[in-house]
DNA sequence: CTCTTGACTGGTT
DNA sequence: GAACCAGCCAAGA
């Protein structure tokens, strides 16, 4: 699929593509772009998302080791764990549990 | 134009 | 496992 317009917009249809209950980090949809040492523009797609596009679930996008390193992004710092947990996503302290399971990469799924 | 900051990652200590 | 470092790159001052 063509992939050179925008990179936001190539993360954000990546990101709505993610399954409910699921979650996958901003390496993996930059590994996917073809951009995989620009994760940290991944995140900043996403700051992005939530003013532009609020249709986008930022909130099933962690960094790699399941933490909500973003939530302090969000319009509370507890929306991004409840809407998680919400779609059945254990959450400690940060973390997602059972992160192995929970984990989508878009490069093996699509 | 330069400098700093940051929702990151991978490697090393 | 924690702490530190080096790449990476867009946005804002």
């Amino acid at each position: 699929m063509p992939l050179d317009k925008d990179f936001y917009t190539n993360v954000f249809d990546v990101v709505k593509l993610i399954p409910k209950g699921r979650a996958t980090s901003y390496g993996a949809i930059a590994k996917y772009l073809g951009a995989s040492r620009s994760s940290r523009v991944v995140g900043w797609a996403m700051n992005q998302s939530i003013k532009n596009d609020s249709t986008i679930p930022a909130h099933r996008v962690v960094n790699r080791l399941g933490v909500l390193s973003g939530k302090i992004h969000f319009q509370t710092p507890n929306t991004m764990q409840e809407k998680l947990e919400v779609e059945g996503v254990v959450i400690v302290k940060d973390q997602i549990q059972k992160w192995k399971e929970v984990f989508w990469d878009p490069d093996v799924e699509l």
